[in-house]
Parts: structure tokens; C-alpha cells; sequence
DNA sequence: CTATTTTAAGTAAACGTTTACCCGAGGTGC
DNA sequence: GCACCTCGGGTAAACGTTTACTTAAAATAG
């Protein structure tokens, strides 16, 4: 199969030059302590240009027994859109090729009839729900590799969310407005088993005994009806405040409130984690809990960098990033309170964890 | 820089095996018209096997002149989440990979700051609003590649929705209603110069006279704010119907209609371009013109692989990709028309357009 | 039993770079 | 005038595969 172009090699800029490869080969690559004359270097500098010589990079791979090359490994499944994924990417995206690295985009690699390709990856980044395969057989062929808000394999780091920090956030917030009895709308099926579930879950429970709160029952289990969910734990069972989750779950609630006739934040309180399209823009604007994905994806890759450079120095197991309470129009005191101004509740006591409340990333 | 683990090689591999590496090669690539023993063969598997043998892709590439890589183009500030980008990578991915491609995501690559990088791709996607720097290096270097739902530079291929379809299917199913006073979204400057913002207000002008419907006016601008949008349209317009050119528009108009009072489908009707999420779940859920991202994907990979195989057969310049109407709760008869049962609206002329109404993708 | 085909490999060149080592010429120090 | 250094660049091996060509042995034909 011939049809790939002929391309001018190092060879075809030498012999134009009147010189040897390794001469091109030292110019064009701005070796230190390699001294030609001016007459030579502009002469192949030009020359290259002219035949619009590009290095092959298997050649120059195979040489140099490296490949600067960074596998993305995410599931099949992997919606880019869900969550904070998108922003992860950015991040992700920023910090490699600044570094000179190129992305290759694995998704859904490593199952049987799609294989981990042979390339010999200098490092990964693994990012949501990598297959078990992948993560074993990048050990196996002992690449180095982060987990980005995932938590898999033996990482050479971690970078998660500070969910402890984003749910005590919440529940300290509704706390304030006087709420007592909150519902939580738990993760769907499908992202179950991701360590922000078991996290966010915990704290909630801590968080409730420690403050006096109550959960409504039955939150341990996926969610699955938003129209279930509110007529057991709106309705019957009398939460005044909900917290979703994620964005998903908590765009259904608010249809299904509109549905139900319910209104936001008039009959129930709202907070969801992931401040995403469309939460602020909804009727209403909702509150949530943010993250900066962007920055979860630089810090990252910058340990992968880190890593790669310095095997030994790279090492730092877990890093945390903190998540912040963006209030918006979701959240008001419970139906039953009595209204007070926002200022004068709690008299000494401000609300001091939902003082950061700027529209992040 | 030698961190990279010592990996075994083909000769490791024929060494062990007490045959030559050209046997190994062999067999391990399963060629055809060759004959190998039935031990050698199994004894070269399970010794590669051991190993952990993994072929080092820079000097099989070296070799076969060919890389298998398909470089993933779209724009710096592409928001994969944007509109229907997310379902493009899907099917984009699953074809590429089936053909035993890689894919190269080189988002925001072919500027001064970072350059095209000097892998020979195979051939390339470009999908949103790729950088001129790209598509030139590209041409120069002569790549063969495809645009899809973009529409840029001397492509192979391009895939693009069928916005005159889905944009008559959307004007006609709101005439059939009723409506004759319409307003229109048009996109926010970001995405100004797409195809689908010229092609859609295009057949949206003609559509509208060939109807004899009213268009509300300056619609020809880049969208800004939904309250003034409202304000202008809606309010002092008298449009009692809206087209937005996506889904984001769509959000806020729905939340700055709550802001006013007004209400959808009741005060006025509501369609909007990309069925993604979150549209199905607002308050309304909202009527919306759908296309199969996914195969849209899936269509162009498909044409660059075909382009690949064979340059000459795979030209086929334009391929549209139909649009659907999805009839959900946004949408109803104007205020002021006279209430009447949707199947007895226009006698005999039942609104076929909008027939294929399910949920797609 | 010889001639020919088939089977089962081996040989070696090639892919395009990079780089450790070498070498000649001109300049310096004394 | 000789030893020594620096400049400017050449030589050739190496990176790990693949593949066109060759070959020795075994099977088959006549």
C-alpha cells in the first residue's frame, strides 16, 4: 500500500546541502555543543523548509526509545459531557502538550475485541471507569499512570475531589437556613461503584448526626424516578431540603417539581454537586457544589509530568481538590421557618462555608 | 533518559524459540501463505506470551511505512460538550477503532505556540471549527481527511446534518399548530461562522414565505440575552412561537420565560435545534430537532477509512446526515387560536412531518 | 531412484533517525 | 616549530521490525 506520499527524508535535505545526515539531523534539532557555521545551518534550515521536511517520528522514536506519547483511557461508556469530564479534558489536554506530549484518545480500549494497542506508551492518564483489563495491562507493561477523579490500580497518584469538603459545605449551608430535615438523592446505577458515591454518602451520614439533622430513609440505593423520589421524601416523607448527586438527577427533580407542582425553593430546597451546564441556568438557578475540573486535570497531568521526569520524585499519593458551595436560587429556608433576613440568622455565626460562593472555572 | 523499563524483543522472543526473528515476525502476524510447524508456532505464542512481548510500534511503523493514526481536529476552545460533539466522538471512535485505527486528539494543535505535531497521520477528522493553520499544514502535507459537521478546506468528505430538513420540519410542524408569527434564536457569536447558523436562518426566511408565515425581526445577529430576546420577540414582537438555534439558547429562554411569567407551551410555543441533554427533561420538556450525531460519526470515519483504502473510491464530497422532529410538551396551538384536538387540526393534512417523532440516538 | 514440488524456515537489507566516536584543518601558547 | 585545543563536520552503528529472496530438508511424482 504505496498510497501514503513520498516525503522528502533527512537524507534528501543532506545530499541538497552538500552535507552528511548528521548534520542535518544536529541542526535542526539545535544541539547544544554542536558548533556549524552560519552558512551551513541557514543553508539547511532553508532547504528543509523548502521541501517541507518533516521528521518521521517512528524513525526518530525507534531511535530514541522514547515516544512522549500519553494514553487517555476512559470507558466505552464514557459520556465526555457527564459531569465534569469535559473540564478534566481541558486541564488535561493544557498541561501535556505544553509539555511536549501527545494525547492519544483511548476510549473503550483494552476489552478483548478492541485491545490496548501496541503503542508504547511513555505514560496515562486514567480517567473515568477504565476498563479492569486496561488498568491491569498498564501495569503489566509497567507504564506509569495518574487516576484523575478515579480511583483504580496502583496509581502513581490520585487527584480526587474533596467531596468531604463539598457535602459538609451543603449540609452546613442548609443547616444555616434552618433546614433539619434533608433527603439525598443518590448517585443512578451506572456510576455506582465510583468512589465520589461511598464518599459523598459517608459524609452525609456524619455530617447529619453531627449537626442534629435527619435523613430521610432509602438513600443508600441508586436512584431511579424523580417522581418516586419526591413523593417519598418531599411528600411523605417531609424532607424540607434536597441534595442530588449530580446535575442529572437534579434537572429531573426540577421538572418533575414543575410536574408535581411543587415549587423551588419555595416548597423544598435544592443543592446538587457538579456546577455544570444547565444548573445555573435553570428555573431556578441552582445551588451547587463546584469543583474545578480544569484545575483537577492540571494538577494531574502535571503529576504524570512530574513522574515521568522523576520516577521517585513524582510520588504523592493522593491529592484533594477542594470543592466549594456556589449559592444560587435553590436555597431558602424551609416552608415552616420563619422568615428572617439572610444576615441575622445565627447572629455571630455567618454561614462562612458558602462565603466563597463565586461562579468558579 | 533510560526509565523506560527494558522491554523484550522480537529477538528475545526467536532467541528463547531457537528460531530467527523474521520466524517470530511471521507467525506472530499471523501471515497467510506461510507454513510454520505446529510446535514452533505454539512455541513462539506461548514464549512471546511469557514475555509479555509487545511489538514496538515506532519500528513496525518504520518498517511498513504506515502508522495507523488517525489525528482528532477540532478547535482550542471546542467544548466537547457542546451540542452534539460528544455523540460525533462516539461514533467516530467506534469506527475508527474497529478499523484498527488510532486516534490522535489533537485539540487546539496547529498553532505557532503549539504545532501540528510531526506524526504522520494516516489520515485526520477535523470537527469543530479546526484552526486554517491545521487544515493548510494538512493539505501541504498532503493528508486525507474529512469534516464532519464542519465545513472546511478540500476534505474528502464532508458529513453534515440536514438543516434544511430539520429547520422545514420544525416551521412546518409549528403552521400546523397554528402559528404564524414566529421568532428565531439565532447562535451566539462563538459559533457565528458555522455552516448550520447561515443554513438554517436561510431556509428558515424561505420557509416562512413559502408559508406565508411572519418572521419577528433581527434575527440576523448573534444571540445575547434571553430577557431582551424575550422582551423584543415575544412581548413586543407578538411571536407566538420560538426556534432557537440550540439548545443552550433554548435553557435560558426557558429559565428567563419562568423569570417573566410567561409560561411554555401557553403563552408561547418552543422549539429548539439538538436534542441533547438537558432538553427532554425541562419544565417543559422541549420539542426539538434531533440528529444522530453518533451517526454522523460513524458515517464520516466511515468515508476516511473507505479514502484510505482506496483514495479514489472514497470521494463522495457531501453526504447530509436527516433530521427529526421530536414533538414533546413545549409546543402547542397559539394563545389566541380557538382550543381544538390535535388530530382534528387541518382535517385530512395530518402533520407528517412530524410522524417520526421518537427519541433518536 | 531421480526430478520436482512443497514445507519450514534462514539471510540480510531496508525503514529514517540519532549519536558516540573520529578526523582534518586552522588557531594558540611558548 | 611543536604540542595542544577548538571548530566543523564526517562515519557508522544502532533502534526493532518486516519482507524479498534464498535454502535445506522432506514429500511427492514419475
Amino acid at each position: 500500500m504505496g498510497w501514503l506520499a513520498k516525503r522528502p527524508t533527512i537524507t534528501d535535505v543532506a545530499r541538497l546541502c552538500g552535507v552528511t545526515p548528521a548534520t542535518v539531523s544536529r541542526v535542526l534539532n539545535a544541539k547544544e555543543h554542536f558548533s556549524a557555521s552560519q552558512a551551513v545551518r541557514e543553508k539547511i534550515v532553508s532547504t528543509a523548509a523548502r521541501l517541507g521536511y518533516v521528521p518521521d517520528v517512528a524513525a526518530r522514536n525507534l531511535n530514541r526509545r522514547v515516544t512522549r506519547i500519553i494514553g487517555l483511557f476512559a470507558s466505552p461508556q464514557t459520556h465526555l459531557a457527564e459531569g465534569i469530564n469535559e473540564s478534566l479534558l481541558e486541564g488535561i489536554t493544557e498541561v501535556l502538550r505544553a509539555g511536549g506530549y501527545d494525547i492519544f484518545f483511548e476510549l473503550g480500549a483494552g476489552t478483548q475485541d478492541n485491545p490496548l494497542p501496541f503503542w508504547r506508551f511513555d505514560g496515562a492518564v486514567l480517567m473515568q471507569a477504565p476498563r479492569h483489563e486496561t488498568v491491569a495491562e498498564l501495569e503489566r507493561r509497567r507504564v506509569p499512570f495518574v487516576c484523575i477523579n478515579e480511583r483504580v490500580g496502583n496509581a502513581a497518584a490520585f487527584v480526587l475531589a474533596d467531596d468531604t469538603m463539598g457535602t459538609n459545605r451543603a449540609l452546613e449551608h442548609l443547616f444555616q437556613l434552618g433546614h433539619r430535615r434533608i433527603g439525598y438523592a443518590n448517585a443512578r446505577a451506572t456510576y455506582f461503584s465510583h468512589y465520589s458515591v461511598t464518599e459523598r454518602y459517608a459524609t452525609l451520614l456524619a455530617g447529619v448526626r453531627k449537626r442534629g439533622m435527619q435523613l430521610a430513609d432509602g438513600h443508600d440505593v441508586p436512584f431511579s424516578s424523580p417522581y418516586d423520589f419526591l413523593q417519598q421524601v418531599v411528600v411523605a416523607g417531609r424532607a424540607t431540603a434536597v441534595i442530588t448527586y449530580d446535575h442529572h438527577i437534579a434537572v429531573m427533580l426540577v421538572g418533575a417539581a414543575h410536574g408535581l407542582g411543587r415549587r423551588i425553593p419555595h416548597d423544598f430546597s435544592l443543592i446538587c454537586f457538579n456546577d455544570v451546564f444547565p444548573v445555573a441556568l435553570l428555573p431556578p438557578p441552582l445551588t451547587a457544589v463546584a469543583v474545578s475540573g480544569r484545575e483537577m486535570g492540571r494538577v494531574g497531568a502535571d503529576m504524570l509530568v512530574k513522574n515521568l521526569l522523576d520516577p521517585e520524585r513524582g510520588k504523592k499519593k493522593e491529592i484533594r481538590i477542594p470543592e466549594d458551595l456556589v449559592v444560587r436560587g435553590s436555597t431558602a429556608p424551609p416552608p415552616s421557618a420563619k422568615p428572617r433576613g439572610p444576615a441575622s440568622d445565627g447572629a455571630g455565626r455567618m454561614p462562612t462555608t458558602a462565603a466563597s460562593a463565586s461562579a468558579k472555572q
